[in-house]
RNA sequence: GGCCUCUUGGUCAAGCGGCUAAGACGCAGCCCUCUCACGGCUGAAUCAGGGGUUCGAUUCCCCUAGAGGCUACCA
């Protein structure tokens, strides 16, 4: 069979050959132990906290090692693919500031001397390859109708040979020249497909970043290198496209752990040097069967990063709580940098888990009660707002018209030793903080209605906002001793049934009148800033 | 079914042949206190099971079980 002239009848007019190529794909030039990775997703409408956990990996494995991290957009399977996709994406990674050395732009431009970085417009130079694979008789063209679905195509592939024989030859891998111009001749598609040179017995061994040591069953299947259109499947725009781009750590999901034998046979057939694997694992929920399952897109808000944009977590939460599932050491670490930004952690390859996490909204919420606590009130009133400004447009109104109140309120106990942390997500503001923003319109329920009536008429009577807290604090207890409750706490407790109630229930009653709560932060500050006035009506009811 | 991966408290985990098996979140209790939050203290809770190897296994080996993944002209 003369392998040179069938790849020539396949693709009369790809002229190019590889070293054409790869002499536009100069390799690139790097200090030692510089990790060149990528984030490639498709533009399918939403990013799902797996692969944003995968690039935020490989974007931390570049960055500390002063590689590069470029963006490559895998739009090769068109039927998946979804308008403004891809602005979405360059929003999220703006959003979290995570900048690409390289990658395509929106209008069509590359960033980077390595590109296209769109798979769509990369044909041609994967054409090139596949017909040089053609010639040299590793791959052969298919006419085949697609298998999906259709097992009776599968199950003749599989018993044409032995028993217990693994292999999965395709039935035109043996198709003959002129078999081959007819199908040409009469317009028929094809696709490429690998002649694989296993027969399923063979195994091979590959070395994982994070698992280590694997050994696995070679790939004895003739799988598609090229679709029928032209455009590749994953497999074999992986091993080109990494090669030429000079990809050397590939971060994927544990998912691919099972497809890499068939990667590293194109890689073989290709002539090309393997590139290391970084196999992490998913993000995992507890499903309702009580097993672990992969965080879905369907059944679980938090799987798409949108989730977190809508709540209004800071993003560097976002980020902190993934480099906490991602790397064990870097809890430590914070606790003996406090000060420190996230950027400053030393990334380790060596600490990558190799277990599935279980998402923990716990462990998100309290990181991010804690970065919170760090801010001044000036940044939780501008993230507040630019949070509100495109989910809440009414109330970010309401922010922007009264900044300097709503400052105010965003300063209440915080700064000091004992700042206070308990909002963790910006949209819990408005609910929180309600009662600052617009007088409570309900109130929790009032254990003696009567006495609750009956103290605030007599506190409210010429109510003054003392300048100090002690002197507001006193002020409480004379009303209250006055009306017969017990300013000594231990005489209460001795004898309640002598008292209409101790100090703290006369506080319960302030406080129910000015937020409706039986919780709140301290009640002198709030009435500080509400203003005397506020502060008076709200006691007068 | 076949192949691959994973297995320390509820969750994230330290541990790399000898420890009363760290720590964090969460939970419970106590203290502080005008309530909540913060902070402090205390507590409950873990080596999947079975075999080896060894003077000694959470740690090394094997088996079993459980969970997850792959088995497409999807990635």
């Amino acid at each position: 069979m003369d392998y040179k002239k069938l790849a020539d009848l396949l693709y009369p007019n790809i002229k190019e050959t590889p070293e054409d190529i790869f002499a536009k794909y100069p390799p690139r030039q790097l200090k030692d132990g510089a990790v060149v990775s990528r984030f490639a997703p498709s533009p399918t409408g939403f990013i799902h906290i797996g692969n944003f956990f995968q690039m935020f990996i490989s974007y931390s494995l570049c960055k500390v090692s002063n590689g590069v991290f470029f963006l490559r957009m895998e739009d090769t399977d068109s039927k998946r693919e979804v308008e403004g996709a891809r602005e979405f994406l360059y929003d999220v990674l703006d959003r979290f500031g995570i900048k690409c050395n390289e990658y395509p732009n929106l209008d069509g431009k590359d960033v980077g001397n390595y590109g296209p970085y769109v798979q769509s417009k990369r044909k041609e130079i994967y054409q090139v390859f596949a017909k040089d694979l053609v010639a040299r008789g590793k791959a052969f063209p298919c006419f085949c109708k697609k298998t999906e679905g259709k097992e009776e195509i599968l199950e003749e592939r599989k018993t044409k040979f032995l028993e217990n024989d693994e292999r999965e030859y395709d039935p035109c891998r043996d198709l003959s020249y002129e078999e081959v111009k007819k199908h040409i001749d009469n317009g028929d598609k094809f696709a490429i497909r690998l002649r694989t040179k296993n027969t399923g017995s063979e195994r091979i061994t590959f070395h994982d970043l994070i698992k280590g040591h694997i050994e696995a069953k070679a790939n004895a299947k003739d799988v598609v290198l090229l679709k029928n259109d032209g455009i590749p499947p994953y497999p074999f725009a992986h091993a080109v496209d990494d090669t030429l781009m000079g990809t050397n750590v590939v971060v994927r999901g544990e998912e691919y752990i099972s497809s890499t034998p068939v990667h590293l046979e194109i890689f073989d057939a290709l002539g090309f040097k393997p590139i290391a694997y970084c196999h992490n694992p998913s993000v995992c929920k507890i499903g309702d069967n009580g097993n672990k399952r992969k965080v879905s897109k369907r059944y679980d808000p938090e799987a798409k990063m949108m989730y977190y944009f809508e709540e209004g977590y800071p993003t560097d939460a976002v980020l902190e709580y993934l480099l906490n599932i991602i790397n064990s050491g870097f809890e430590k670490w914070r606790a003996e940098n406090p000060e420190k930004p996230w950027q400053d952690f030393r990334f380790g390859i060596n600490d990558i888990t190799a277990v599935s996490p279980i998402f923990d909204i716990h462990k998100l919420n309290d990181i991010s009660k804690n970065i919170i606590a760090k801010m001044s009130a000036e940044e939780v009133y501008e993230n507040i707002l630019k949070w509100a400004k495109e989910f809440k447009p009414d109330f970010a109104n309401y922010l922007e018209k009264n900044k300097d109140y709503a400052i105010k309120v965003c300063g209440i106990d915080r700064g000091g030793l004992k700042p206070r942390k308990d909002i963790y997500k910006w949209s819990m503001i408005e609910e929180y903080f309600g009662y600052m923003f617009h007088r409570p319109t309900e109130k929790e329920e009032i254990d003696n209605a009567e006495n609750y009536k009956e103290f605030l008429s007599e506190y409210s009577k010429g109510f003054v906002l003392p300048a100090e807290k002690d002197e507001w604090f006193t002020g409480v207890k004379m009303v209250a001793e006055k009306l017969g409750y017990a300013t000594d706490n231990k005489l209460y407790k001795a004898n309640p049934e002598a008292y209409k109630g101790n100090t703290a229930k006369a506080c319960e009653y302030i406080r129910l009148a000015l937020t409706g709560k039986k919780n709140s932060p301290d009640i002198y500050e709030l009435m500080t800033i509400l203003g005397e006035t506020e502060a008076k009506a709200r006691l007068k009811g």
